[in-house]
DNA sequence: ATGTTGGCAATGTGCCGACAA
DNA sequence: TTGTCGGCACATTGCCAACAT
């Protein structure tokens, strides 16, 4: 099927070569999700500076002269070395690429790559036993630990003595960049369940995890435990002013790419997968093959792509036009050249924007079949002329096979719940290099970008909205000028027995009453912010922070909450508010629905 | 006194330039301390790359070809603008000098710096009511608010009405970058004393005080009020890997001034007052001075220097050797050329180099008179012949005058307790340009660096080493499997009466038990690390993080902390132990004695 | 005059089983 | 099977006056 089972044996040996960057090989493919695959050392890649300019913004580019660096809009590479890398402050990976300008000639034809060195650094040839969870509101709370499923548990972790009234242990898992968590494992409770408890905590801290956010841990083939993490959605930067985070100093800059493929030498790419902007390195048989197959306005297409849970959809939807992105500064670029318009319910990407080598045809011909349409002009209306001649477009619609179909079910392996134990192969890995020639035998040659690495699946639900509605009722008193809290004793809670006070509610734009959020660690920013109420202004709530508060500031903690309603003296109030636990939870996710009496 | 008077009108008038950098002026320079002073916009000044090299360290500087760029040893300069800055992460001052290399032959004689633009916003012209404090453990524990000195609440903050029972207001002051803090400053307790309590604990913990810094607040002219921060020792910084943090991206390099100065534009300098290597800009009229007086071996000199507690000292010191400091990179230079040997007890720098212009001659010509000695050579023999024509060494001492003891006098001002507002004027400012004639008429040139700043008296105790000799006894109960909290109810506490329990105390290799610090919050990594026994192995103690804890995993919270000794069961302990409330101290000063019984 | 301490109240943290989805 | 909650124990925070220096 393409993949020669020979390899194998060899990949493990070389494996074992420490050449990967600092980073552990499994635990960043499993962090860097199923949609993610990187190419080998001497592998042939096709290199956009176009797609790389856009990573790195106008901040780091440094145009200059006619608007760009004088770079051509495609360079064929060798992949000289890959280096893993985990960013130190946001456990976010990356891929370090050294990659060295090749003429197409020296790219062979056969199907190694054209080096003797390549080898399988890139992927693992065995994914060890895994789980990844997605957290839940319980999991990231400050009330308690994380709930292991039970699978997960007996998969991953060490046994226990369930001969003991409560089996427990200890865990020791490293993170990406090789630190040591140690956590409780415990199994209680009624009915029994895998618990982490103790150092739990810590870890979400530091990690700044909030529901939603996914934990993988992962056993290694030689028992240890490893620990990584997938955000939701990215953490917020909080270093003042632009750092150059995973680009060390100015390295990686597009000046220093301009120079290096002038001069012939290795220049470093800081590849990042999940910041939906690296796709600007691709295998060179996909760009060849991007060739193969005609394109055409009108044209109905299928593309990969991944879900908010990090799983893989097929997107489908309709070429609309075909014309430079960047008329002026990239003209005649193929990159993104394609405009393309959705169908219904399937918002693949905001940006309707895509590149040719990232579509397959639609088996089912749908649309306007037959219909010939020239491309647009730079300006996106038609105008045959402006597309380069090696670019073939309307090519009438023929015998287009779905190769990557079949690879696909080839490689399909076990997906079930949450964690297995499947050997892998990557699809970077020894694929035979592709000629431009439609309908070549590439039967093993998969879209490696999906199916390259095994998927971990994350829970399914999106984290539940966490809505325990609650009503509090009760009498603001006056402000007397002692500085007493007047709070308590004026609430009246319903729905709890004990240890519920106002500050572990937040509310948002009430009409007759606002109270800051304490309940969230990540939300503070001088974390006692209890509130007093303060009538020496009649029609407007006025508190503050500290314990026995004073007056409110505003509402800096909660972005969402922005007005402060007016308030009265003696006026009744009621809202609903969240579950009072201590919940981490993502930004301007927070806030309660206001029921007004 | 060669101050013109007429010009003091002009500067209160071009204060209002905003064109000083984003940091107020009069804050700017009440955090950087007496010692520091900044030349004028137009002032001519001698930059030496090799001090500059030094400072940056030989990470930024990229030696190249013969060990190093190829600048000359000093550099005349205009100063172009100078900007105050404060660092974003730790609130360090510094300056962003503007410099123009200029030949000497364009620098004026006269004593206007030659600039019509001239002018002195480098110094506010009026110090306005403002107060320092050194931080004290009460004022920096969680425990309670700061303890502000009558006379400075008295001076700086708006009066309260001693008529009510309790009278408070709230303060709001901005800081370096403009960020508002708000306080409550109440007048309370028995005697009565003035306390800032809501909102003191949320700014040390943001600014990440211990007891030892000092606190500084401003009144402006405009009744608003200003606070910074001056540390008693550097903030360690936690940023992972080396950001260039004060220089903003690459500028400010050697290879960047380098480059300048062969254009003969403007280059930029970051200048960083307060870390002991900025000396490497000077006045232009100290360096021409500094070929007045005779310079030998053996000569008797005085220096002044900064003492700990940012006061003033003079240093005495012998001259032992005249000679390159780095002969192979630098030859020639007279940058740190002096070899000195402090006296007794006036250990004024570790480094016991000094460049010429930092010194004066001792009015007391002690140690050798008379003795004839020959400069050393580049390996410090003495060798005439290695020193350069225009450096005048061994000229036999003559009436050399005092000449910055003098001016000293005249600028004396009142340093009383911690307050004033008194008018002062910066000496970098129209200052005469000396020119290079021993006894020259310079009365009014005194020493910039020591004299041309307020000094703002700290409290001149160093904070009290806060070490209440308490005795735990107790004895270690057998582990027994359940997560039970076993410490409290096994140790008996003497010395209070309440709320003590171990996590309160931190200890030092402690030969039977060890504890690791929960006291301090600036130290804790995992915050929850309360201690239990863990008796499975039966010689060590071991615990760990979380509420019932389990095991001890070592002692990186406090790296003073080292070694866990070995421990029993039901053995007694017994130590000295901190003070139990939450105090906020240094690194590496937190450990009690230990008493083995 | 002001640094330190005990008293005290409020609140946050974290382990546990109960309960329910 | 596992997410959420109440119960509970105890730790931390922060305002206050008493006391000591």
């Amino acid at each position: 099927m393409g993949i020669d089972l020979n390899t194998v044996e060899e990949e493990e040996e070389e494996a074992k070569e420490e050449d990967a960057g600092p980073v552990c090989l499994e635990l960043w493919h499993a962090c860097a999700g199923p949609s993610v695959s990187l190419p080998n050392k001497g592998y042939f890649v096709v290199y956009f500076p176009q797609g790389h300019a856009e990573q790195l913004g106008d901040f780091y580019c440094g145009d200059v002269g006619n608007g760009r660096f004088d770079v051509p809009l495609h360079v064929f590479c060798r992949v000289v070395h890959v280096r893993l890398h985990a960013d130190v402050e946001t456990d976010e990976v990356y891929a370090q690429l050294a990659l060295m300008a090749v003429s197409e000639e020296e790219i062979p034809k056969d199907g190694d790559g054209g080096s003797d060195e390549s080898d399988s650094e890139r992927r693992p040839a065995r994914m060890p036993h895994m789980f990844c969870k997605t957290l839940t509101a319980s999991d990231t709370s400050t009330h308690g630990g994380f709930s292991v499923p039970r699978r997960a548990a007996e998969d991953c972790f060490p046994p226990l003595d369930y001969k003991l009234q409560r089996p427990s242990q200890e865990l020791v898992a490293k993170d990406l960049h090789g630190t040591e968590w140690r956590f409780r494992h415990i199994y209680r409770g009624q009915p029994r369940r895998h618990l982490l408890t103790t150092g739990w905590s810590a870890f979400v801290n530091k990690k700044k995890l909030v529901s939603g956010d996914a934990v993988l841990f992962l056993r290694g083939e030689d028992g240890e435990l490893r620990l990584g993490i997938r955000r939701a959605g990215q953490l917020k930067d909080t270093t003042p002013f632009p750092v150059l985070h995973n680009q060390s100093s100015n390295h990686g800059t597009l000046a220093t790419v301009a120079h290096a493929l002038y001069t012939k030498s290795v220049f470093n790419i800081s590849y990042n997968p999940r910041d939906g902007h690296s796709s600007f390195i691709i295998p060179y048989w996909k760009f060849v093959k991007s060739f193969s197959h005609p394109i055409s306005i009108g044209m109905r297409f299928k593309m990969r792509c991944e879900s908010e849970d990090a799983s893989e959809r097929r997107c489908t939807g309709l070429i609309t036009g075909i014309g430079d992105m960047d008329p002026l500064r990239w003209p005649g670029s193929k990159w993104r050249c394609l405009l393309v318009r959705w169908d219904e319910g399937e918002e693949c990407r905001k940006n309707s924007r895509i590149s040719p080598w990232e579509i397959e045809p639609n088996n089912v011909v749908a649309g306007s079949p037959g219909l010939t349409v020239s491309p647009i002009s730079k300006r996106l209306k038609p105008n045959p002329s402006t597309v380069g001649p090696e670019f073939p477009v309307c090519t009438s619609g023929n015998g287009y096979q779905d190769y990557s179909e079949t690879s696909r079910r080839f490689q399909k392996v076990l997906q079930g719940q949450e964690y297995f134990s499947v050997g892998i192969k990557s699809s970077w890995d020894r694929i035979p290099v592709a000629t431009p020639q439609p309908q070549s035998q590439l039967l093993g040659a998969g879209f490696p970008e999906s199916v390259g690495f095994q998927k971990v699946l994350q829970g399914q639900e999106i984290h539940p909205c966490y809505h325990t509605t609650l009503t509090l009722a009760g009498t603001i008193a006056p402000y007397n000028g002692a500085y007493r809290s007047r709070w308590t004793p004026a609430l009246q809670v319903q729905g709890y027995a004990n240890q519920v006070s106002p500050s572990h509610f937040v509310s948002r734009a009430i009409p007759n009453l606002a109270i800051p959020s304490r309940v969230n660690r990540n939300f503070v920013s001088g974390r006692k912010d209890q509130v007093e109420m303060n009538t020496t202004s009649k029609n407007k709530l006025e508190s503050s922070g500290g314990r026995d508060g004073c007056r409110i500031f505003g509402f800096s903690l909660n972005p969402v909450i922005d007005e402060v309603a007016p308030c009265q003296v003696d006026k009744e109030f009621e809202f609903e508010a969240l579950n009072p636990r201590s919940i981490r939870k993502p930004l301007g996710n927070n806030c309660a629905t206001v029921k007004c009496p």
